[in-house]
DNA sequence: GGTGCAGTTCACGCGGTCTTGAACTATATG
DNA sequence: CATATAGTTCAAGACCGCGTGAACTGCACC
């Protein structure tokens, strides 16, 4: 996609790296937009992800002006995602003794984290759904003359939703994530006539 | 993050809808948008879940021509949409003896589309994060002076990439996933000094 | 009170993605 | 072969979220 950076071709990748890489080692760097990649994937912020991967790797709490440093973001940018982070209760603020400026800890105990996120985000969610679906459903019943082979499909798609619903409240209390029930309902189709591939 | 633009809450979904809604009868409309929410937040494109959803429901395979109807979308994005679809194993494509038009079917075994989605989408993407890791632990090994407790976060983010790939390979040869292991790994941390909540 | 630094808020612009619509190709039908 | 209909491709534009940077608040210390 984007590749205009690489004019000078194969020849000298690391002499000019574009300005001050701030104070990043290279590893780190690697590492942290790993992260980044992988928590954008997840439908969150890449720079949310690159922060907290920051903080969990260097192990003691940053300012956030260091943060803005390291990672080369703007002040405002910084103050947001460290908001954001600390609502989802990926991060703590610390304030140390004798220093004036705040200092965030990433929260290390990653099964805490997912559990909280989902808590959060996930959960929600899904029960928004699952409500969507009801209600669908509670419409579709209160209407004569659907195939009932519609609504069975209607009714699968709901229960499908409650199962994952259960599931991630249960994953919550128990962090023990059990699927083993959600989709073995839906192991292929009764009824309708398997279709040939193309 | 994304998802407050969905329709009314649970009280009046159905009572405004935008204009013309093609022929779609309303409980349909609220699943198939429903199903749509759900696409998106998993990273697809909205539109890539209605349609999936309106061929689903209807059970019978549609011509592109009445899904731009119903769904109220344009010719050529139909086209790209059932495209995609078709890729990902999740729609067929099948052609009706006396008809001219191709006509387009939902993959029903909800197993089987889940696997295919994911043996395409997550599991490359994850193998690609564990690289990036594994790089960057490299790098880091190579490097005097750096503290063996960063060293060893570093190590466990790697090795929850790898946990993490090795369930969903599992996963799509076994449909079962058991992810049990991946975060047991790193119930709490030891040596960083936990406690109080802001 | 004044100076300086930490932190917050928000309008704006950039960049990316999705959809459209029109031009084009392919395929059937008389 | 001519015509119509189905399907594809792609450039242009609409749309939307993100990060920036500047203005602002709050706080500490002199």
């Amino acid at each position: 996609m984007k590749g205009y950076l690489w004019t000078g071709g194969p020849g000298s990748p690391a002499s000019e790296v574009p300005a001050q890489e701030g104070k990043l080692a290279p590893w780190e760097a690697i590492a942290v937009d790993a992260v980044g990649n992988v928590i954008e994937f997840w439908g969150f912020k890449r720079n949310q992800g690159r922060v907290w991967a920051l903080l969990y790797l260097r192990g003691e709490p940053l300012t956030a002006g260091e943060i803005e440093r390291e990672l080369d973001l703007s002040k405002g940018g910084v103050s947001m995602l460290l908001r954001d982070l600390e609502r989802w209760g990926v991060i703590q603020r610390v304030r140390l003794p004798q220093d004036s400026a705040w200092r965030y800890a990433a929260e290390t105990d990653l099964v805490r984290m997912v559990t909280h996120v989902i808590e959060e985000r996930e959960a929600g969610f899904v029960a928004r759904i699952r409500a969507d679906l009801a209600e669908a459903r509670r419409l579709a019943q209160s209407v004569t003359g659907i195939p009932g082979e519609r609504l069975a499909r209607l009714e699968k798609m709901t229960t499908l939703a409650e199962h994952v619903e259960r599931a991630l409240r249960l994953f919550i209390k128990t962090s023990r994530l059990d699927v083993s029930g959600v989709l073995a309902v839906f192991r292929d189709e009764a009824g309708t006539p398997r279709r040939e591939k193309r």
